[in-house]
DNA sequence: TTAGGGTTAG
């Protein structure tokens, strides 16, 4: 197939009679440069342009630009628009100038950019247009620490009187938007002539990160169209805030809605909230769904499906998309890792573990922690100090608070209490409540009375935390009288931490509850029903307690 | 003869 395209490029090439007139060579290059592919192929072109002197032509010479841009080939760009014979166009700055806002060096498009407006001041061939600026904004954008030269930029635009230009108003609002700058993006939206998709879209985008998630419903009720991007916004805006049922709502709606299909973005984000709820019922549709539309199987979807069935407790189902999974990244892998650790399938996914590192993937922060919660799972002590000792040394990563947190856990479980205290001592960094509240339960469950009473003592001596925490730790302990007393002297003033929340499928109905919940409509039976499990599994009298 | 908006693992 390559073989035959290079061919025809090479016949289509060299047939082109040098003799015939200059503007038909041109055009003829210039065709050739927007249907080619290979680098090899745009290097040829260039070679000619300079045989034929047509270094100066403008169009040709955009074409060179955008292909070599489109190869990441920035250099190549560069050099080709140095090379220009004369001031080069607007055209041609405006191309170098964003194609610099695709890549990591944003800053030399606002290099170019101050460039340009220092020489179009003398020449009237390279003035800035609507073009230089929607780029330069979105460079500014990009970079994400020039706020200021933003601002610059809108005052020239401004000036020139390119702020009724949509696409430079777009570049704007999501410009703020980026540097979290709501009433400015708010302000240019409002005084904008014109508003497309776009715009709405950016808008809605800037009130979910800001964390307004009602002024987002009222925009995406507002916006008069919708595409995919806008409602994976939302839906995502709602899975970021916690907000799975929602999620799950807005998809339906979404669904109803014939004028656009689901994308894997929005997909991915609705078997997050699948797997945040349990909703095993929902992530099977999607998974059919995804099936029936032979939706391409990407390792982002694979991820999706394995990290939802994991969750939702049907870790065989999770296997099999692992297994089907015709391209997996390191998600993929750690998704399996991590679903089949917390199964309590330690030895599993260590061997998982070990044919991903015989692929040649290398691990990252997340993956480390699934493998080091499936040693602590499956018992595995000395392979677990094994990897946490070498993860520096043999893949760059060094222990996070998490993969403290593994430890502490693995070494507890195991029975070894001292030596998990001596690590908590050792931590770089301030121990969390979690590592303190797996310590503590850990000293339960092995009736180690007398290292708890050491741990507590040594959080109230470093002030680690506040009574909330010491609450929690006295509990994790099962020291109830003490948790009374602390919870009694005003910690709910102290404590502004969202309630916990737990959820349960039920014949296709998700049930919430909060902590302490009494609204929930059967929450007198539940509670009947929970002392009663209670009751059954406390082997210890003083584990007899009502909620 | 060149624009501007989106998602993901413990």
């Amino acid at each position: 197939m390559m073989g035959g395209q290079v061919n025809s490029f090479s016949q289509a090439f060299h047939h082109t009679p040098l003799a015939q007139p200059m503007s038909q060579l041109k055009i003829r290059l210039y065709q050739l440069l927007k249907h080619i592919q290979s680098l090899n192929q745009i290097k040829q072109i260039h070679a000619q342009i300079i045989l034929q002197s047509l270094g100066g032509t403008n169009n040709l010479i955009g074409a060179l630009i955008q292909s070599y841009s489109a190869h990441k080939k920035l250099k190549s760009a560069r050099n080709v628009f140095n090379k220009y014979p004369t001031l080069p166009p607007t055209f041609l700055w405006n191309l170098l100038i964003q194609a610099y806002t695709k890549t990591p060096f944003t800053e030399q498009s606002l290099h170019l950019f101050k460039q340009m407006l220092l020489v179009g001041g003398c020449h009237s061939l390279a003035v800035p247009d609507d073009y230089t600026f929607t780029f330069a904004i979105t460079a500014c954008s990009r970079q994400r620490t020039v706020f200021s030269y933003g601002q610059n930029c809108h005052t020239m635009v401004v000036k020139l009187g390119y702020d009724s230009d949509v696409c430079v108003g777009n570049a704007l609002v999501s410009m703020y938007v980026v540097y979290s700058e709501m009433v400015y993006a708010r302000k240019v939206f409002d005084e904008m002539p014109q508003r497309d998709i776009i715009t709405w879209t950016s808008m809605l985008k800037g009130c979910v990160t800001s964390g307004k998630i009602l002024e987002a419903e009222q925009v995406f009720v507002e916006m008069p169209e919708r595409n995919e991007v806008s409602w994976a916004v939302m839906i995502a805006g709602y899975v970021g805030h916690k907000m799975y049922n929602d999620a799950l709502r807005c998809f339906n709606d979404m669904l109803d809605d014939d004028n656009v299909r689901p994308n894997e973005a929005i997909l991915v984000c609705v078997l997050l909230a699948c797997a945040h709820l349990g909703q095993i019922n929902q992530g099977e549709w999607i998974h059919f769904y995804i099936e029936k539309n032979r939706f391409p199987k990407s390792s982002n979807v694979s991820t999706a499906l394995i990290d939802m069935y994991a969750k939702c407790g049907k870790i065989d189902y999770a296997k099999q998309v692992f297994n089907g999974a015709g391209n997996r990244d390191l998600l993929t892998w750690t998704s399996m890792i991590s679903g089949l650790s917390m199964h309590g399938l330690g030895k599993e996914a260590l061997k998982v573990f070990d044919e991903m590192l015989e692929q040649g993937i290398k691990p990252d922060n997340i993956t480390l922690v699934g493998v080091l919660n499936a040693c602590s799972h499956s018992g595995q002590v000395n392979e677990g100090l094994s990897i946490f000792n070498s993860m520096e040394r043999e893949w760059g990563i060094s222990p996070k608070i998490e993969h403290f947190g593994c430890l502490v856990d693995l070494l507890s479980r195991a029975g070894r209490l001292e030596d998990a205290f001596k690590a908590v001592k050792m931590m770089q960094m301030e121990p969390d409540d979690v590592i303190w509240r797996a310590l503590l339960s850990a000293c339960r469950i092995h009736g180690n009375v007398g290292l708890a009473e050491r741990v507590i003592e040594h959080v109230k001596k470093t002030g680690g935390g506040g009574r909330l925490l010491l609450s929690n730790l006295h509990a994790s302990f099962g020291q109830w009288d003490n948790v009374r007393r602390i919870r009694e002297s005003k910690i709910h003033k102290e404590d502004d931490s969202t309630p916990g929340c737990s959820y349960i499928e039920i014949e296709g109905v998700v049930h919430e509850f909060l902590a302490a919940d009494k609204l929930h409509p059967q929450i007198r039976e539940i509670t009947r029903k929970l002392n009663e499990v209670m009751k059954r599994i406390s082997l210890d009298g003083d584990d007899m307690r009502t909620v």
